[in-house]
DNA sequence: TTCTAAAATATTTTT
DNA sequence: TATTTTAGAA
């Protein structure tokens, strides 16, 4: 069965997945033995690298499928090589090690979880039910919630957890930041918590694993058998604890060199915030001895003029490991790179409405465009251009459909349904819609279901069973118990699909959003469910699917083949191509960005830099940027100076163009005639409460401050202002909200 | 407990 | 501007 997929190549020369590969991308795919970094620049044929690699090792037979451990950061990109390797070995692939960290470490975790105190039935939390439980977990502490938001400290627990630190290891010199140096028995707390509801959050999947690979060495000398190859796909983005499951994993006891390839582009690391760490990839060879670095740096996607003009900009990096890009096809030199400048930001959104008209009528699809921007909240200019124009355009990114309020609510019903000590999905939805049954009653059901050692849900069943609560909350709770029984009983006869119907409709939580008033956005919820049970139809059963959604949030992007502008944020755009590629608020402030600075300093502005060469790499023919002297920013008026990015940009490959202002109709009548007839140098006049019309705040000004009363200011950090106030002491406040006294 | 109105606040977000 | 969080009243 083997074999048949084997023979056409061994009789041919040179097997035919190998034709169209250049010298370098050849010598990565035939390079199997031992550590290689191929350092791929964007649009080198990364991926196409990749795959064939898999392939290669396959058809050579130098492991079989299940020998294979291939590691992707995104399910899209898992995806996409699944499809491709199957696509070169001419028949679907099965039981190969290729999924995300997580998924794959949720695959792992699943076999050894008893080794880390959990059952092989553990559940996956999402962030809601993190936040949840975090809650609960710091009531003992009785922290001030204003000065140690829950968030800061979850936030700091995961960054304990990506750099593999289990409580224990917590020197009380690393907690002195967070809740008064209270946040590692807090941590300690939570962990606790976890394992009693034998549920794991997301970055326990790495860490139990990685703690599993260190104490017992038996499951650990399991993988190193089973994986004689290991691939990385997008290694410049791993943090710490991904670096260390990936060394545990391809570091042998009998000091055999690895047979570890990763791929990555240091220039297109950026996503620095989220705890990916550059020096994973800069440091490389000193980690895997004997490492080979390859280079692809042929690029086969860009005109000539927009790779020269993306070189230069990143050639302003210092920390990189140097590459640059050669032109790959035999194309001439493009267009140069429009650099346009307009009075506003109204305006920006209009000629960059009015260029795409302009490539349509000269026969460009509008799936070939894109505007990819520095912030998710510069879209909203765009979409309000566009629709008023009647071009056809869909948002990327945004809010994903397993993240929506009404999704969530429905899988904790399921999950109620499911499982009867799932506290956490109980909990989000005892009271929804409206049973009255509020915080104060739940706090005592919970105390009562500690006194029982039973969970929430078993509880109060027995509670309603015993006639212990009255009033009018028990009336609704006893409807709201039959309906979860009555479902849990359909699931073992009709099937998961009909019972999850059966509690949305007899909870009322359906009814819930048909009453509700705002009709379109309800209808809207209404369609998402729908659309979730179908998709829920597709599993064979309920446990099936909660593993798929916990691991896998995004839908199938099934529209792509419409026809239509896309519009995201460079983050979202890394990794995809098109042939025009409009890239609007290169200003300083906004791109860079102004809190990246402030909070990074040289090593942030490198990674601005770093998505600025994204975004350029993006385009295929066309790349047009743009920025504007004002802009719009949530309520007032703000103004800017082009990006030191435009600057650096090499002057033969652009040209600049500066269209009339076009701005009609936009704010209210008197900010219209503000903008035509006011000169624009002393600017600010658009709005009085601009923050360019605010005189600036000296530094122990005396200030007032509607709510505060009046202080001194003792330090400013941009828009923000530390004051001493008379009555409250020392408080943060945004400039916008003082008004100066003396 | 729930409703209401005012106040705060708004990068990027692969799992 | 628009959305979410909060404090206080009903």
């Amino acid at each position: 069965m083997v074999d048949d997929l084997f023979s056409p190549h061994l009789s041919s020369p040179q097997p035919v997945y190998l034709d169209g590969l250049n010298s370098e991308q050849r010598l990565a795919v035939e390079t199997t033995q031992g550590p290689l970094l191929i350092l791929a620049g964007a649009g080198t044929g990364k991926t196409r690298v990749l795959t064939t690699r898999f392939a290669h090792i396959l058809l050579e037979k130098l492991a079989w499928p299940e020998q294979v451990l291939a590691v992707t950061f995104t399910n899209k990109a898992a995806r996409e090589m699944r499809e491709r390797i199957s696509g070169i070995l001419n028949k679907p692939v099965e039981g190969l090690w290729l999924g995300t960290f997580h998924s794959l470490c949720a695959r792992m975790l699943r076999q050894h979880a008893p080794r880390v105190g959990l059952e092989r039935s553990f559940t996956i939390l999402d962030t809601d039910d993190q936040m949840r439980l975090l809650k609960q977990v710091i009531e003992p502490w009785r922290l001030d919630l204003k000065r140690w938001p829950p968030a800061q400290i979850m936030h700091q627990i995961q960054l304990w957890k990506d750099r593999a630190l289990l409580p224990e290891d917590i020197t009380p010199a690393q907690d002195t930041d967070i809740a008064n140096g209270q946040a590692q028995p807090i941590y300690k707390a939570y962990q606790a918590r976890l394992k009693e509801l034998n549920a794991c959050d997301f970055g326990d999947l790495m860490l139990h694993m990685v703690t599993i690979f260190r104490q017992h060495p038996d499951v650990l000398a399991q993988y190193h058998q089973r994986f004689r190859y290991i691939l990385v796909d997008e290694y410049q983005d791993t943090n710490s604890i991904q670096y260390l499951w990936l060394r545990l994993l391809a570091k042998r006891d009998d000091g055999a060199p690895a047979n570890i390839a990763c791929v990555g582009d240091d220039d297109q690391s950026i996503y620095s915030w989220r705890g990916a760490d550059i020096t994973n990839i800069l440091r490389f060879e000193k980690d895997f001895p004997g490492a080979k670095i390859i280079r692809l740096e042929k690029n086969y996607r860009s005109t000539p003029r927009i790779l020269r003009a993306a070189s230069q900009i990143i050639a302003h990096n210092e920390d990189r490991l140097g590459k640059t890009l050669h032109p790959g096809l035999d194309q001439a030199e493009g267009d140069p790179i429009e650099v346009i400048s307009t009075p506003d930001s109204d305006d920006e959104a209009r000629v960059v409405g009015l260029t795409i008209q302009n490539l349509h009528n000269q026969g460009q699809n509008y799936k070939e465009i894109a505007i990819l921007m520095r912030a998710g909240f510069q879209t909203r200019a765009f979409e309000e251009a566009l629709m008023r124009m009647g071009i056809p355009y869909h948002i990327v990114g945004g809010l994903r459909f397993y993240e929506r309020a009404e999704i969530r609510d429905a899988i904790a019903y399921m999950r109620t349904v499911l499982y009867p000590t799932d506290d956490l999905a109980f909990e989000r939805i005892v009271n929804l819609p409206k049973r009255g049954f509020g915080n104060v009653a739940l706090a005592k059901l919970r105390t009562a279901a500690r006194q029982r050692g039973l969970s929430l849900q078993q509880t109060l069943q027995q509670q309603l069973e015993q006639k212990e609560l009255k009033g009018k909350a028990a009336n609704s709770l006893n409807a709201f118990m039959e309906a979860i029984l009555l479902s849990r009983h359909i699931a073992s006869t009709e099937g998961h699909v009909v019972a999850t119907e059966k509690v949305l409709e007899e909870s009322g939580y359906l009814t819930m959003w048909r009453d509700d008033p705002k009709t379109v956005e309800a209808a809207g919820r209404l369609d998402n469910i729908q659309e979730l049970l179908r998709a829920i139809g597709e599993f064979p059963t309920m446990e099936a699917f909660l593993e798929h959604i916990a691991l896998v949030m995004d839908t199938d992007n099934l529209q792509d083949d419409q026809n239509r502008v896309s519009l995201m944020t460079l983050h979202a755009a890394k990794g995809l191509e098109f042939p025009t590629v409009f890239l609007p608020g290169w200003e300083e402030g906004i791109f860079p960005s102004q809190r990246s600075l402030d909070e990074g300093g040289n090593q942030a502005l490198e990674e601005e830099r770093r998505l600025a060469y994204v975004g350029l790499t993006r385009a295929r023919e066309r790349a047009i940027i743009l920025h504007a002297a004002s802009r719009r920013i949530y309520a007032n008026w703000q103004d800017s100076i082009p990006s030191r990015f435009i600057d650096e940009l090499p002057s033969e490959q652009i040209i600049k163009r500066e269209p009339a202002r076009q701005s009609q109709r936009t704010g209210s009548f008197f900010n219209r005639r503000f903008q035509q007839h006011t000169p624009r140098m002393p600017s600010g006049r658009y709005s009085p409460k601009s923050p360019s019309a605010r005189p600036p705040i000296p530094l122990g000004a005396t200030i007032r401050h509607n709510r505060l009363g009046e202080g001194v200011v003792v330090s400013i950090e941009g828009e923000r202002l530390s004051v001493n106030f008379e009555d409250v002491g020392l408080k943060q406040v945004m400039a916008s909200f003082v008004e100066i006294i003396s």
